[in-house]
DNA sequence: TGCTGATATGCAGGCGGGTCGATGCTGCTG
DNA sequence: CAGCAGCATCGACCCGCCTGCATATCAGCA
């Protein structure tokens, strides 16, 4: 897997046509199910829970860790596949590595999710 | 996995935070992860996707081979997945087996995912 | 400069999952 | 009743992933 991240920022495009309407191409399939694939662990939406109830939105590795009673380099895996699908940012100030958020990643994937809300069909097939 | 399309049912239940807000119990997110996990497969996706626009709402098995190039036991294999993750309802007619949508199942997995619009939105005007 | 602490990466073991061929089961039909 | 068609199940193979241990990298500090 090399840059699932681009995946999501593809799927907001309006032409990639979600789970209701018209059936989905396998390439849209694919690209979907490679972000659901990085939501899909219990650690990893524990990871994501954990951040956004944090403090300033924010967390660092080492704050992660014992929550989770994962090792170090497993959390840091985590974490890894989670910013590649889009879903986290990292920003490293000295030594700590901090992670939030992406704002509206989540909603994007429960948008490609939920039935059309009366979207015009531009799909010219 | 024995009875994934109970974990639907259960989160449905409001008790059960979502991902946004208080952080995730374990439990929670190993129920939110086993309907994930159902949802994150190429094949899936677009079974749903065409079971949601064929004709009635509803195809049967020997509809469903040709459109994925996938082996009927294949097919057969990722239904029955998705049946038990609560996503699909399965009825016999004759020798045809007919699976349709159960009506707000995917919706609901959205609404687990989207933050709550009301509160928490801090920085909403 | 050398040390310490916070993260990331490599490597390996183990397990779960996607796929197919073969087979069993069940209604329909001649 | 015998044959057939649609579907589910079984067994097996292979690949990817989760995890931890060991190690590398990097920043701050004495």
């Amino acid at each position: 897997m090399e840059n699932v991240g681009t995946a999501l920022a593809e799927m907001t495009m309006p032409q990639i046509s979600p789970l209701a309407g018209e059936p989905i191409e396998r390439a849209d399939a694919e690209r979907l199910a490679g972000v659901l694939k990085a939501l899909a662990d219990p650690a990893r939406l524990r990871l994501l829970s954990l951040i956004q109830s944090a403090p300033e939105g924010e967390a660092c590795v080492c704050d992660l860790t014992a929550p989770l009673g994962l090792s170090q380099p497993t959390v840091s895996h985590h974490l890894r596949i989670l910013t590649e699908a889009g879903l986290l940012e990292r920003e490293k100030r000295g030594v700590w590595a901090y992670y939030r958020l992406v704002p509206t990643a989540i909603a994007t994937i429960a948008d490609l999710l939920t039935p059309p809300r009366k979207r015009a069909t531009k799909k010219a097939r």
